[in-house]
DNA sequence: ACAAATTTTTAGATTTGCCTAAATTTTATT
DNA sequence: AATAAAATTTAGGCAAATCTAAAAATTTGT
């Protein structure tokens, strides 16, 4: 597979995901930053390839093929996105782009051993759950924290207050968008939590675990 | 730059290299396992970029230009080596190809913070020295081990004695080609080391030293 | 030194992925 | 249902990097 075909189905696969319904020539274009009259050369090409399902002028679907193919993508993507930002110190807003290259490295065993050497992540750091070798993964959901069951773990991606002193107190105690926070235990009593984040144990009030959104898988 | 591009690059810095010679079209094909006239093609473009020296029929040399170049896919490369050897558990022998694809990724960022992940390391898996940020290097000799200075640390690429007790013994005691291997400390008395190697302190003696070629740096 | 052998370059095609412009099909509007 | 608008495809071309075949320059051998 060239690069440019991994991106289409890549972007094919991200366009035409939930439903996993066909995808327009024109959204494809868009996303690839291209036109419309090179889509459809490239969705000829990977028509013959049985990389998709396609119909002139009815869009396209991935077929079987082309969905492992997608996943196995998602899976470099995502599993690289960890390394950049646990074992490089990047951001969670600046992998993206350096992802977009490394998933096209081409070597079987970097993947395992990458995944090996991560400790077999299951969600990446924006959240997205991380597909198997095999492609299977959970579906990721959004909650708020306190809402998280015990002996979960989930990437904080938002916040429900916005105001300048809850903001403080996520900084004070170095709680930051894409944190991985584990809840290790509940307090019934007063709904206070006992989380582990950056392998720090520590307690939250019932108030802040419920102004707090974490993605969790399944 | 193109992917090609810095592969003839970087091709055209190894074969030029110790004399930073003239090197020929056939050299380049071979190398790139393309046919000259692919490469008259690309050096003329290399040339008009002003990253080698060309005139029709002598040979190419690396402008400064395109000697930074090279020297800046060379670190990228040998730093990738350490990462899959270091990190990731590949052997010595299997880094090569993986690495060839790790070079070409395009991220400043990236590759300061992989240095910085490795402990700025001095030499790759195989021995050979990494270039600095700014593209200095030292050279790298090969010595027996027991005539390594304390304090340095080198890479065991070879051994002098090749009997099958001796193999024996390095299998034993885990030394294997591609280990780094520090010299702590050398026993005047009877010329026994005390090196670490693998984060593990060991002693030998002088016997086993000096049929043990090690790759140092300077 | 000069013919033969080798190396290098040029000329003309090919493939991939993209483009513009024009034609075709589908969808939306009245 | 007919036509206008939008989406999609086709046709014809372009640039990058390669190829084969042939021409030109350099090197080698006697």
């Amino acid at each position: 597979m060239t690069l440019s075909e991994e991106d289409y189905i890549k972007i094919i696969y991200h366009l035409g995901k939930g439903d996993q319904g066909t995808v327009s020539t024109n959204a494809i274009a868009e996303k690839m930053e291209t036109k419309p009259s090179s889509v459809s050369d490239m969705i000829k090409k990977l028509s013959e390839k049985g990389l998709v399902n396609y119909k002139k002028y009815q869009g396209v679907t991935l077929s079987e093929y082309g969905l492992k193919v997608a996943l196995s993508i998602v899976r470099k993507h995502r599993l690289w996105e960890v390394f950049l930002v646990e074992k490089l110190e990047f951001s969670w807003d600046e992998v993206h782009e350096v992802a977009e290259q490394l998933e096209h490295i081409k070597s079987e065993k970097l993947i395992d051993m990458l995944d090996k050497h991560l400790g077999f992540p299951q969600i990446d750091p924006h959240g997205d759950p991380i597909p198997s070798k095999s492609g299977e993964f959970k579906k990721s959901i959004k909650r708020l924290l306190n809402e998280v069951p015990i002996g979960k773990e989930g990437i904080c991606v938002g916040v429900k207050d916005s105001s300048p002193p809850f903001l403080k107190f996520l900084d004070k105690n170095k709680i930051a968008l894409g944190d991985s926070i584990f809840v290790v235990d509940k307090e019934e009593f007063d709904g206070s939590l006992h989380i582990k984040i950056r392998d720090v144990d520590i307690r939250i009030s019932d108030q802040i675990a419920s102004n707090l959104y974490l993605r969790i898988i399944e």
